[in-house]
DNA sequence: AGACACGCAT
């Protein structure tokens, strides 16, 4: 020990001095050993108290063994497989150690939920120690967790027989476990029986995991239903409906709850900032994103790491890729999930040589990289061209971190060879890949010969999508993209009769932009917006200069088979040119604009917005589908590849 | 002796 820790021990003394005292002090009682475990910090402390407890032999003592065991798998670091050594060596484990272990494994996440069963199941058959009304929340937990509705109606039974469906903790579990198991109306017969009055704190936590339940079946409907009849709400109830919307797509009602939570009065805390960032994240919201930022500031929310890891994607994903930075290094912790997501967003910007050196500084912070953090490296690579330096990552990945490549990094690859104008070796790659490629893989090699004009590798790999997918739009729409650009209108007249007849629909091309907090919503040609007539106006005044400036219409990019004419005006009122026209007359002049694309910016909005960022003197940041571009005096930040 | 939480290829 050096001086500085004996200072520190003496300060705060560390359970280890226990160690300091021969075995016959009185600091190796049961009863020092199990307080110093109270205060035990680290690994190296538990580990040393339980060598003290075997040493003295006070291990054979069931409370000192149980304690031991308690802080080994459920303490801040949980260690379940030396757990279950430290349960091995009890001779005869009493009820308490049996409860442990199994509410250990039933909540572990590495999710081993059936080893709580088969603990269960031992525990039953040993007879020394049976279940108490501790050991059944555990074990109904497991069953929900494995989704075991068999097991978990049995030991349902058993429940009801020893008579403990009154308590609470009991019941709680046991409505997860059906619900969870997709019984939703067992669940309910069990919330609605129970003589809980709606009003109570019990009944609020009963119906959240309802609506839960609602939620892992897509039900959203019934979900909001039984939140909205609710006669009580707790923090968990608003938090549990924005995360869940958020999680299944549904961004614009995780933030009308956001909104109403607040002005219904209710705080937001830790939680509720962490649920919604992902939904802003996606709509791309950055005032709002920027209000949830300074909120936490303003009410002392802690940005620990996973607050940061949210705030990181939200800057990025809304376009504001500095402040991003800014807040990522200004974290105090940083996991292996806020430098995937500071990565990612580098990458999404374009910044392959940042990614890149953020990647060679999380290796040097000896934070090992997961196969998430190298879809990011390999975006980034893709995104800037970088065949070989993204050839070499694959590598490294494989050899080195020994991270076994899932689709979405044959994805990558094939996106970025596919870019480079390498449609061979992007062909060669899905064919002999070892997963399966999917639709995705499919699309990302055909938007690739398309736009190097390669009709003859193009059709090969048309044949194997129009296998794969029977009612996904996206496939029919890239397929009559290259067909169009070949002019052979009678193939997309064909495709678009499929489409029709298969009740296939595509996703339609929108674009939004959020003016004062209210997100802006357009599609092609769209007439709905209240200001519509001065947004036409806009887009009119925005023809005539663009003209003057020297724009052509690109109008390979129109997919019908119509006259010239009508191809021009029809590229004209693409959405994201009506959220550019609404943006430009609804903020004052300089106004960065923000916009947001769901599918991918064609080429001839691209480079009008090149033009409008110069002749407006605006700098326009857009999101599409696979990155953002930074339009700003004539340029894009994309350098035109895309 | 608990419910809610962060990153992912077109």
């Amino acid at each position: 020990m050096n001086l500085n820790s004996n200072i520190a021990t003496s300060l705060n003394p560390s359970p280890c001095l226990a160690l300091l005292s021969p075995p016959t002090s009185p600091s190796s009682s049961p009863s020092s050993i199990i307080s110093s475990l109270k205060t035990s910090k680290t690994v190296r402390d538990l580990h040393q108290l339980h060598a003290l407890a075997i040493k003295t032999g006070l291990f054979r003592d069931p409370l000192v063994a149980a304690e031991v065991l308690r802080f080994s798998v459920l303490s801040e670091h949980r260690d379940l497989r030396y757990g279950r050594r430290v349960f091995d060596q009890m001779p005869e484990p009493n009820c308490f150690s049996w409860n442990t272990l199994i509410r250990a494994y039933s909540e572990s996440d590495g999710g081993h939920p059936s080893e709580s069963l088969l603990l269960f199941s031992r525990m039953l058959l040993c007879e020394t120690a049976p279940p108490n009304r501790y050991t059944f929340p555990s074990v109904l937990k497991a069953c929900a967790r494995a989704e075991a509705i068999q097991e978990g109606k049995q030991v349902h039974g058993q429940v009801i027989k020893l008579g403990w469906d009154d308590d609470a903790f009991v019941l709680t579990n046991s409505v997860r476990m059906y619900a969870c198991c997709g019984f939703m109306e067992d669940a309910r017969r069990l919330v609605e029986k129970s003589s809980l009055s709606p009003e109570s704190e019990a009944s609020v936590v009963l119906r959240n995991i309802v609506i839960d339940g609602y939620f892992r079946l897509g039900m959203v409907e019934e979900a909001r239903q039984v939140f909205d009849r609710m006669a009580n709400k707790s923090v968990i109830s608003w938090n549990g409906m924005i995360s869940k919307f958020a999680q299944t797509g549904h961004f614009k009602e995780a933030i009308c709850v956001f909104r109403k939570m607040q002005l219904e009065g209710v705080k937001h805390n830790y939680v509720t900032l962490v649920s919604v960032l992902p939904a802003i994240s996606r709509l791309g919201a950055l005032e709002l994103g920027e209000w949830v930022h300074a909120y936490a500031e303003k009410n002392v929310i802690e940005v620990d790491d996973v607050l940061g890891s949210a705030l990181v994607d939200m800057y990025s994903k809304c376009g504001n890729i500095n402040k991003a930075v800014q807040v990522f290094e200004g974290l105090p912790k940083r996991n292996q999930i806020t430098w995937s997501a500071m990565i990612g967003g580098l990458a999404l910007h374009g910044w392959a040589s940042e990614a890149l050196d953020y990647f060679q500084r999380m290796e040097k912070a000896g934070v090992v990289p997961s196969d998430v953090v190298f879809i990011g490296v390999l975006n980034a690579c893709s995104h800037a061209g970088l065949v070989d330096e993204g050839r070499s990552y694959f590598d490294r990945m494989v050899n080195v971190y020994r991270l076994s490549p899932r689709i979405e990094h044959y994805g990558c690859m094939v996106d970025m060879l596919g870019r480079a104008g390498l449609l061979e070796e992007a062909e060669e790659l899905v064919v002999n890949m070892p997963v399966k490629p999917d639709d995705v893989i499919y699309k990302a090699f055909l938007a690739a010969c398309k736009k190097h004009g390669d009709v003859k590798i193009g059709m090969r790999a048309a044949k194997r999508l129009m296998e794969l997918v029977s009612d996904d739009g996206d496939s029919y729409v890239l397929l009559s993209n290259l067909f169009a650009s070949l002019g052979e209108w009678d193939t997309v007249a064909k495709l678009r009769l499929m489409m029709k007849e298969l009740e296939v629909r595509k996703d339609p091309g929108c674009s939004w932009i959020t003016i004062d907090g209210m997100i802006h919503e357009f599609v092609v040609e769209d007439c709905t917006h209240p200001r519509t007539k001065e947004i036409y106006l806009m887009l009119e005044e925005m023809a005539v200069k663009l003209q003057e400036a020297g724009y052509v219409p690109d109008t390979t990019h129109v997919l019908l088979n119509i006259e010239e004419e009508k191809k021009e005006s029809t590229l004209f009122y693409h959405s994201e040119k009506i959220a550019i026209a609404f943006g430009l007359i609804s903020t004052s002049s300089g106004t960065t604009l923000h916009i947001v694309k769901n599918l991918r910016i064609c080429g001839d909005c691209h480079s009008s917005i090149k033009l409008i960022s110069k002749v407006y003197g605006r700098r326009i940041i857009v999101r599409d589908r696979s990155r953002f571009h930074h339009f700003e005096d004539g340029v894009c930040s994309c350098n035109d590849y895309w």
